[in-house]
DNA sequence: AAACACACATGATAATTGTCATGTTTTTAG
DNA sequence: CTAAAAACATGACAATTATCATGTGTGTTT
């Protein structure tokens, strides 16, 4: 059990406004939680209660759909605070958190977010930047969604990725998703994914090995992905 | 120039927390302005430096396409303070607004929107749920973006204009769109709008006359919408 | 190591949606 | 009131995407 003082994951978020005081209060209420691959951080519906913030690993937030069709909303990361809206705003999650890979989160409760926004104006500062940027990200996803075309936004992801996750040594994507997922991202069916995905492999823009892949030619990618 | 404290429209949004002594500097340093269909009441990229808040109309907040295909992100009306997202966090506007009606609204310089988030803890509260609403919705609505099919999005579209704008007296919908702006919201071509119209005024769903569409069987629409 | 589940893959076909062309009607501006 | 512009409408066709069926690989569990 580490001291948030101590945290570097802090440095990413809110929380690196607070106080060396807030942060001691902190590390004395906040509960460690290890979570398997696959596990289920949250569900919709759900009262949170306070915030995640998460150490290491990756997750998705996803609204899940009777006929299995899930859509990813959004993928969480190192740094990224989950459940925030729901904790500041006291409302039940709208979207199930379930983890990609195996993952290390910090509980938060809700009162010692409230009572951090009542103290530090910082805090509620970089909350409401927080919250904004989210707002933007949410209507630019939308606009991509309903204008783009599936291979438009499937080059779209395999770029996200890159650029959020990285690479291994070997050149392969680091964070690997079934091609499920990839279908819950981009809001269209496994098959379609496994079509396009194989022919950007014959087109020479990715190369696929199982379910890892490597992306060979970005700027053409980017190219597609603009719509050009 | 009327003032902030007789204002109804002002118990509909954050302004409601605001005390007497807030409201009153407010009426002092507001800007009224009248803005005609069709005028941009501000442009994507464009810095704010304050909120409107909409005493009457409606608007839309658009992200415009180099292609002509404009993306309905969101509809505003009475009481809807626009631009909040860009003046908490200090951003650019990501989406342009754009007067659907004849529209009042007030504006409302940044400083004091900060000074109130400063003193009144109980706006800031508000601020943060306003937003968590904005979150959830747009997240919602992604998710309806890409599960649904565009039969059922402009099922869904034609409740929600009932059921936000209300009808008239000879049963038409009070807000009256355009087929482009019905494309922009469910993110698809005009032609496919008008053809879905029209096939909705063929199974008796609606009565088209025009412009002015009346709904006739909102069970039907609302079981199109929920995809049975 | 065998068996089982799951992910991946591909073909065939249907359904949906987009695009282009063209004509009519309605609205708006002068 | 009339001319021009915008909005509405429809047909024909192409492109995209979904669905169903079926088979192969891959990894996991006992």
């Amino acid at each position: 059990m580490g001291k948030c003082e101590q945290c570097i994951v802090r440095q990413l978020n809110s929380l690196k406004t607070l106080t060396k005081d807030e942060l001691g209060r902190l590390s004395t209420c906040k509960a460690d939680r290890v979570i398997k691959k696959g596990e289920h951080i949250f569900e919709e519906g759900e009262h949170l209660n306070g915030v995640y913030c998460v150490k290491s690993g990756v997750c998705k937030l996803v609204k899940l759909s009777p006929n299995g069709k899930d859509q990813i909303v959004k993928l969480n990361t190192s740094g990224d605070l989950l459940g925030q809206r729901s904790t500041l705003s006291n409302e039940p999650a709208n979207l199930s958190a379930i983890a990609v890979t195996d993952m290390e989160v910090c509980f938060i409760p809700q009162t010692e977010i409230l009572k951090a926004v009542g103290d530090n104006p910082n805090f509620t500062v970089d909350m409401f930047k927080t919250l904004g940027k989210s707002i933007r990200e949410s209507d630019d996803l939308l606009v991509n969604m309903s204008q783009k075309s599936m291979r438009e936004r499937l080059a779209a992801t395999l770029i996200m990725l890159k650029e959020s996750y990285g690479k291994e040594k070997d050149g392969t994507l680091s964070l690997v998703l079934t091609r499920e997922e990839f279908a819950g991202i981009v809001g269209t069916a496994t098959e379609s994914v496994i079509r396009l995905l194989s022919q950007f492999n014959k087109e020479k823009l990715i190369h696929i090995e199982g379910r890892h892949i490597s992306i060979v030619d970005i700027e053409k990618l980017r190219r597609i992905s603009d719509g050009v």
